[in-house]
RNA sequence: GGGGGAAUGUCCCGAGCGGCAAAGGGGGCGGACUGUAAAUCCGCUGGCUAUGCCUUCGUAGGUUCGAGUCCUACUUCCCCCA
């Protein structure tokens, strides 16, 4: 029910780790879910919403669980929740969101699936994983008897009195019937997953935690065994900004929606104070290793953020995606050098011999919103061409302008394009 | 059902006597300083074929030379009364 007693003593690899690692924020029963795990009997689940089209960097502290559950001989469970995005669920969250299509829901668990195959192994094996998705059981459910044989455990009173619902009611804001019943449906879910695969554990964000503990509550009254509840901490970087934000928005697991050098630049990027956090967190990387790079003072400390981009990148993308991500940053940044793995935008071969403005040529590159932007970070000082300064919004680029047939076009220090003519 | 409020720059919050591309924050972007960090300081933060043109203040009309601002209807949300 509490953060962690320095006094518990895990026995389980699996608890040892993730409490090692800074994963856990708090559990329902430490020393049970323990004898569990230490028993390579630990079922466990956390389910995703079908809220975007991939998932992004804030999905991967959950993701980084399920991962290490299984390397320690759990048998993760990933659910999709595309029966209950069609609900909404209201923690965390000041409004409703709008409601998704069902098409849209599809799409975006299609998206999702994929991510999971990085990280962890399915099968049938005992420690494989699964990937269940509670459409399969939500939609079929009947309301009268829903209510009759799972509504009746629900205590209103109970409810009212968790934060996602309260925070609410408190500020006057609009709770819709529908939201109100995301809990149940999630409860319903856990006690779902017991009944199929013998999952015994929940794990999640701390924003989580109301709804789990209403799962337990629920299997208990409807004769499941028991049940726990494992959930992680809030992330935020050390300077209190919300993580998983970059110019191009959210980070996204995806190389279609963000490339991995884009992916690796994240991580790169990231504030002195968090990268030893990090390490333990996106990385499996060992302690010890941990240890020593998180000692490194100074100018020093970036070696360890390459580590940190290395690995984080490496896990998303693959060693090689990797390993090419960190060679095109060595070059752009440590040798000045426009490496030609750039991120690359194409040009026609006739509109390069007509010539392209610069203005326009930053938009196509994506690196300004308009011409109107890109005027005036010419005013600030803050596009190069070439690494030249652009000072005069009116000069035109040729291809007499291509080095190694490329134009390079910067904004600010760190983000460059490659414009090509093809 | 009756009465009273509110909706602002498509990221958010928020000022706005009838002359408004619209105060001020936050966030974001850029510059300086650094280590591709943080903190700090400075600039920018509707669009365009650009000394001008176009589109923005919940929606649709109206008054006016001129409306975010006044009037009418509608939508949504909040508060009080029944």
């Amino acid at each position: 029910m509490s953060v962690v007693k320095p006094s518990f003593r895990p026995k389980s690899d699996f608890l040892a780790a993730l409490i090692e690692r800074g994963y856990v924020h708090q559990c329902s029963d430490y020393e049970g879910l323990d004898a569990r795990a230490a028993a390579g009997e630990l079922i466990a689940y956390i389910g995703f919403d079908c809220t975007a089209p991939s998932l992004h960097v804030g999905s991967l502290l959950p993701i980084m669980m399920l991962a290490w559950l299984q390397r320690t001989g759990g048998k993760p469970v990933p659910l999709m929740g595309g029966g209950t995005t069609r609900v909404g669920d209201p923690s965390g969250k000041d409004e409703a969101r709008k409601m998704l299509s069902i098409e849209t829901i599809e799409a975006n668990k299609a998206g999702i699936r994929k991510v999971f195959s990085k990280f962890l192994t399915f099968g049938d094996g005992r420690t494989d994983a699964v990937m269940p998705d509670n459409a399969e059981w939500l939609t079929k459910l009947n309301y009268i008897d829903f209510l009759r044989d799972v509504g009746r455990h629900f205590s209103v009173n109970r409810m009212m009195s968790m934060d996602s619902v309260k925070l609410r009611l408190e500020r006057d804001q609009e709770l819709s019937f529908i939201e109100f019943n995301y809990m149940c449906l999630q409860a319903y879910d856990f006690v779902e997953l017991n009944r199929r695969y013998g999952c015994i554990a929940q794990m999640g964000g701390s924003d989580q935690w109301g709804n789990i503990v209403t799962g337990i509550d629920l299997g208990r009254r409807m004769g499941a065994p028991q049940l726990f509840a494992l959930t992680s901490p809030l992330l935020t970087t050390s300077s209190g900004q919300k993580m998983g934000k970059t110019h191009a928005g959210a980070v996204w697991l995806e190389a279609d929606m963000l490339s991995p050098y884009d992916y690796w630049q994240f991580w790169r990027n990231a504030e002195d104070g968090d990268v030893g956090r990090f390490l333990r967190l996106f990385t499996f990387l060992p302690m010890d290793e941990i240890a020593r790079l998180e000692k490194l003072d100074g100018a020093e400390i970036n070696e360890a953020k390459k580590t940190l981009a290395n690995e984080a990148t490496a896990l998303v993308h693959g060693r090689e995606a990797a390993a090419q991500a960190a060679e095109t940053a060595r070059k752009t940044f440590e040798e000045g050098v426009a490496a030609d793995t750039l991120p690359t935008v194409g040009v026609s071969m006739a509109e390069m011999e007509a010539g392209v403005g610069v203005l326009t040529a930053f938009v196509m590159a994506g690196l300004v919103a308009s011409t109107g932007e890109a005027r005036r970070q010419v005013k600030g000082g803050g596009l190069r061409v070439n690494d030249d300064v652009v000072t005069d919004e009116r000069a035109v680029l040729r291809g007499a302008d291509a080095r190694d047939g490329a134009i390079k076009l910067s904004i600010g220090k760190k983000r460059h394009v490659l414009l090509r003519a093809k």
